[in-house]
DNA sequence: TGTATGATTGGCT
DNA sequence: GCCAATCATACAT
């Protein structure tokens, strides 16, 4: 599924419908996180109050707070009962520039939508749409698929940004999926080296 | 009830 | 490159 919601518009309606709030970014980065083979994945120890929608079905989106001070959006992707979710990393602002303007003031260009939490704070995403539908009428926030075809050619895929080793042996799993020579995709950071907890 | 820790960002050196 | 900000969550006591 990540690698599929790239070049996806996410599409955010304004406040009350208003149709000049309305922000549209399109996906350039994603990671795909699982459930209890996925020592990266907050669906690692099972499920837990938070990440309860994780656990859900597909459609929804999850919602967590990062650092206390960041919210960092996911779509979730299983059947009801699995834990699958893409985190939506980075993206270009592609309408709604004036409403941008008015959320973020001073941050221009590639930056706006650069990064998980930068994402979310564009869109107006915060924990009120943990559990929110990305599809249907109602949906707050809704995905549509890409305006063209995006060319797969130019999807790379690497380690998972700010994961420590997922396996016992150190390896990083290649979750992270990007489109090649976007100048919103977010910078690599390695995560800490594995902490010795069990 | 106490405490360690992040799927990050932005400011400063 | 380094580091503080800031707090819900998970887990230990």
């Amino acid at each position: 599924m990540a690698p599929a919601l790239l070049g996806s518009l996410l599409v955010s309606r304004g406040e009350e419908g208003v149709a000049q709030d309305v922000v549209v970014v399109r996906l350039t980065e994603v990671e795909a996180y699982r459930g209890r083979d996925d020592p990266g994945s907050h669906g690692y120890r099972g499920p837990t109050p938070r990440t309860a929608t994780m656990h859900g079905p597909a459609g929804h989106l999850y919602v967590y707070l990062s650092y206390g001070m960041h919210w960092c959006a996911n779509v979730v992707c299983g059947a009801d009962g699995q834990c699958s979710a893409v985190l939506l990393r980075a993206g270009e602002v592609v309408a709604g520039e004036d409403a941008v303007a008015a959320r973020r003031p001073g941050v221009r260009g590639r930056d706006r939508a650069r990064g998980p939490a930068r994402l979310t704070r564009t869109l107006g995403i915060d924990r009120g749409h943990d559990g929110a539908l990305v599809v249907g009428d109602a949906a707050p926030l809704r995905l549509h698929h890409p305006p063209v075809p995006l060319d797969p050619t130019t999807v790379r895929q690497g380690a998972r940004v700010g994961v420590s080793g997922d396996g016992g042996d150190g390896q990083r799993y290649p979750w992270r999926y990007w489109i090649d020579g976007e100048p919103t995709v977010s910078p690599y950071r390695a995560g800490r080296p594995a902490r010795g907890r069990t």
